[in-house]
DNA sequence: GAGCGAATAT
DNA sequence: AATATTCGCT
């Protein structure tokens, strides 16, 4: 039995995919170089992220890091005080908030901490501070949200005629749907929370979300993976996440892995693409 | 000291 | 309004 446990483990490591392979999900918040340069640490720094991160295809451009700025004391910007220099400000795109919302939907309740939060998002140059402010701010639109929903059945957003219940502040924050368990504190177990977010006719501009779903479907027919985003489902394995997962500690910290050879282990649905395989 | 969360600042 | 920083507390 334990040769067999090897055996299988081998062959699942051989079919890992080779790092040029590898497009990272992480959206890269600061160009290497730029890390370097302002001394940030890499929170999971087995390898650096492969140049690829630099150019997402199909991703939303994140902020651009105009290294020209010329302000900056023009012309010796280049190897001075990098320790002065502010980072700019994080933008909360619709698709990071997403990832803030899985992370925090897989987490639990419990366990939805900075730390862990931003660990699980695995976005690089993400700091916990960013998560935590974030998080605060999340967290009222919670509160304000189960005030409002109080006995209906738990439509997070009205969508279709305006009148939702969130007035033009929360944006960003209506653009993700509050996974259910958030809204009802004592209801069931929410250790983990397995399927797919409700989202039934909701038809805004979100024909992306939509059509994810549907290729979702499509999906979990012929048993793979259809990848978040348009972008292949290969996911950097954070600590935490085996640890949530009770996976072996063989399966490495940082390493990158299909959704799909998660599957082999443990059929938990893949954090990314919420397809469960097994 | 690390990390969380509320308060406060920009 | 959105994000960052500070601050008191465990």
């Amino acid at each position: 039995m334990r040769e067999e446990d090897s055996n299988w483990f081998s062959r699942w490591e051989e079919e890992l995919p080779s790092p040029d392979e590898l497009i990272p999900l992480s959206q890269s918040l600061i160009t290497p170089d730029l890390a370097l340069a302002f001394d940030i640490r890499n929170p999971n720094h087995a390898h650096p992220p492969p140049s690829s991160a630099l150019h997402p295809p199909s991703q939303p451009s994140l902020p651009e890091f105009d290294a020209d700025s010329g302000d900056l004391g023009s012309g010796a910007a280049g190897d001075e005080p990098a320790r002065t220099l502010k980072r700019p400000r994080l933008v909360w795109t619709p698709q990071l908030h997403k990832r803030f919302v899985d992370a925090v939907a897989h987490l639990g309740i419990k366990n939805a901490v900075p730390k862990t939060i931003m660990q699980l998002m695995s976005v690089d140059g993400l700091t916990r501070e960013n998560v935590a402010s974030h998080l605060q701010k999340y967290r009222l639109y919670l509160k304000r949200m189960q005030g409002l929903s109080g006995g209906s059945g738990g439509g997070a957003n009205g969508g279709s005629g305006g009148a939702s219940a969130d007035p033009a502040t929360d944006h960003l924050f209506a653009s993700s749907p509050v996974p259910p368990h958030f809204l009802h504190p004592g209801r069931a177990n929410s250790e983990h929370f397995l399927p797919f977010v409700p989202v039934p006719a909701l038809q805004h501009h979100h024909h992306h979300q939509q059509q994810q779903m549907v290729a979702a479907a499509a999906g979990r027919r012929s048993n793979q993976c259809i990848g978040w985003e348009g972008r292949p489902c290969i996911i950097k394995l954070p600590v935490v996440m085996w640890k949530i997962w009770n996976l072996p500690m063989r399966i490495v910290e940082g390493r990158f892995l299909r959704c799909s050879q998660l599957g082999m282990i443990d059929s938990k649905p893949c954090y990314t693409c919420r397809l469960v395989l097994s």
